[in-house]
DNA sequence: TTATCACTTGGAGTACACTCCAAGTCAAGC
DNA sequence: GCTTGACTTGGAGTGTACTCCAAGTGATAA
């Protein structure tokens, strides 16, 4: 697959492939012999990894080294349960931060709800806004 | 309260407290004759919310405009309702995301301890890495 | 009264993650 | 052979959100 091929099909830019892989977050592309990034299942499998991973706001630097550990072989398997556990960790946190943000916005959204119905602006607990 | 106390009480730099003031993230903070900042009770709502709102990845931006809203009294309640209700959603977005990573990295993270226990990786329906 | 110290402002600098650009190369169609 | 267009590289530019700094001011302690 071309590198137009791949961008389209996870819906990632060119641009944005050529630098995943310029900083090592997905191994080096094989190239035909004009040197055109020529994208086979393996590599397709590590940009679909890099995307779940980066949306959910993993850092680049994490998955650089979890790169580089695969590239090493079966010595770095326990390397690697510990990059992703700690991952696993922080995403953990992340989400509970969150679950708490929107359990605020459905009450804040409720207030301002019954508020268009009668005007009035309640707040309850806490010194709200 | 002083920004110092106000930075300790919250976990945020009294560099961020001043930025959030300046680019109109909070309401301007009362100020003592001398020109410092005294935060009262309605001041520490205001961080407190925009802290929760910032864990969770709220953009500044949004947040500017609810405070801008906020300060124009009742006639911006159904603007406001609309404001939350849209990064509520974006939200919940960014947790469906989130939720799928996290099963990925639970999936991984257990063949990654199979094959501590059996030197062997596999990786079952997709090719993964 | 003089030194200290927390505070003030405006502006510059940093970190992260892209995103864009210029200059050049290569394969294919006219 | 020449043009077109997708690709290549290295490097510069952008957006978001802080974070730091220099220069100055005011209140308190010695």
């Amino acid at each position: 697959m071309t590198i137009t091929e791949v961008s389209k099909k996870y819906d990632l830019s060119a641009d944005t492939l050529r630098y995943y892989e310029r900083i090592g977050l997905i191994p080096p592309v094989k190239r035909a012999k004009s040197g055109v990034r020529d994208y086979d299942e393996g590599s397709c499998a590590w940009i679909e990894l890099a995307k779940c991973m980066r949306s959910a706001g993993i850092p680049i630097e994490a998955l650089i080294e979890y790169c580089a550990l695969a590239q090493q072989g079966d010595e770095t398997i326990s390397a690697r349960k510990e990059l992703l556990t700690e991952e696993r960790k922080k995403l953990h946190k992340k989400m509970d931060e969150m679950q708490k943000t929107l359990e605020r916005l459905n009450y804040k959204i409720d207030i301002y709800e019954k508020a268009e119905v009668t005007g009035i602006l309640s707040w309850d607990k806490e010194k709200d806004v």
